[in-house]
DNA sequence: AAATATGTACAGAAAAAACTGTACGGAGTG
DNA sequence: CACTCCGTACAGTTTTTTCTGTACATATTT
């Protein structure tokens, strides 16, 4: 018995895809996503049509659980929307095909949520070294020092209005004025 | 004996910086950087002229073994650079504090990565599905399954060639046109 | 050349994160 | 209402990552 020459093509298709899951996840890992929840979506991405929790399991071999959790981690991520078909009891879950829009809500939510952190320490420590720059009992090279915070922190702040407005222009779509779709 | 009213200037100026530097690496966090590597960055941000590996290790109560391969983490990321100082031996490194190049180095690098991985898995795949559909042993639904592939690949291909052109204008400054650096 | 500093490779310990199975609450069905 | 089905909270286990101490290679000083 010869060894088959050509390969089935089921399986065929199936390697292809499975080296792009593979990239996918590994892409989303730099993103500090799981590698897990990163081939998740990759098998969302290709199964056609939503597929249910029992399935993603089925799929991946996991457990019932972590795919509830992955797949609520895609949702919050916005890379996975929640569907919904007439007679199906089950959760289904489809992945959201259009990357731009995906960029654009994945950065999106990190970047505000870093801004919103940051700002709002920097302006609490802001206004306490202003404090202790007005008080006349503090030392005189604890003031240069908190001088020199201060300024960091004010360019730091100007940073983050930035950012907050770069962000502004990927939820604008204002972006793709700068960098269109197609070349 | 009362309660000490005013804190001493020292350590006020020591808890405005402590809750900006676990912001910091609390942020830096969600881009996939271990906290103690933020809060080594932290600590280099704040601090006046640059640091040793054994100040470093002073400084945040780590061994100095941790030190070395935080700071080498922080210098990949283009975040801290290595200086030179007449006739001191040890190593010194320094914040980089321009938040804007900060910024635009560490995404550059990692979307880069993460567009070549994907890439060329894309488009190696992408090539094998293209020989799948044209042999013609293959059964008819696994072509029609391919060619859905091949679309999703297809456009998932542009996605990343519009990444790539999006790096493009944070490396040539031209996004601050767009999006300038004072409001 | 010997002695002293300095940074890092490496192996093992400690800590954190991911994953699983069980249990349970709530929704849907008969 | 009883029964079944579904998703997830939670505790415990496994796996991965981070951190440390020792050992060593390289560079500098004496």
């Amino acid at each position: 018995m010869g060894v088959k020459i050509n390969m089935n093509g089921e399986k065929r298709l199936e390697q292809a895809r499975e080296r792009v899951i593979d990239a996918i996840s590994q892409n989303m890992h730099l993103y500090g996503v799981t590698e897990s929840v990163g081939r998740l979506y990759g098998a969302l991405y290709f199964q056609e049509g939503p597929m249910t929790l029992d399935e993603m399991k089925e799929e991946l071999g996991m457990s019932k659980t972590s795919m509830s959790t992955s797949v609520r981690n895609l949702v919050d991520l916005k890379m996975v929307d929640k569907v919904w078909r007439k007679g199906v009891r089950k959760d289904l879950y489809q992945a959201e095909y259009d990357w731009y829009q995906t960029f654009t809500d994945f950065f999106t939510i990190k970047w505000r949520a870093g801004v919103s952190i940051n700002v709002s320490a920097m302006e609490k420590s802001l206004g306490e070294l202003r404090l202790l720059m007005e008080d006349e009992q503090v030392d005189e090279h604890i003031k240069e020092s908190a001088q020199i915070d201060i300024q960091k922190i004010t360019a730091a702040l100007e940073y983050y209005d930035w950012l907050n407005r770069l962000v502004d222009s990927f939820e604008s779509q204002e972006i793709f004025k700068l960098v269109p779709k197609k070349q």
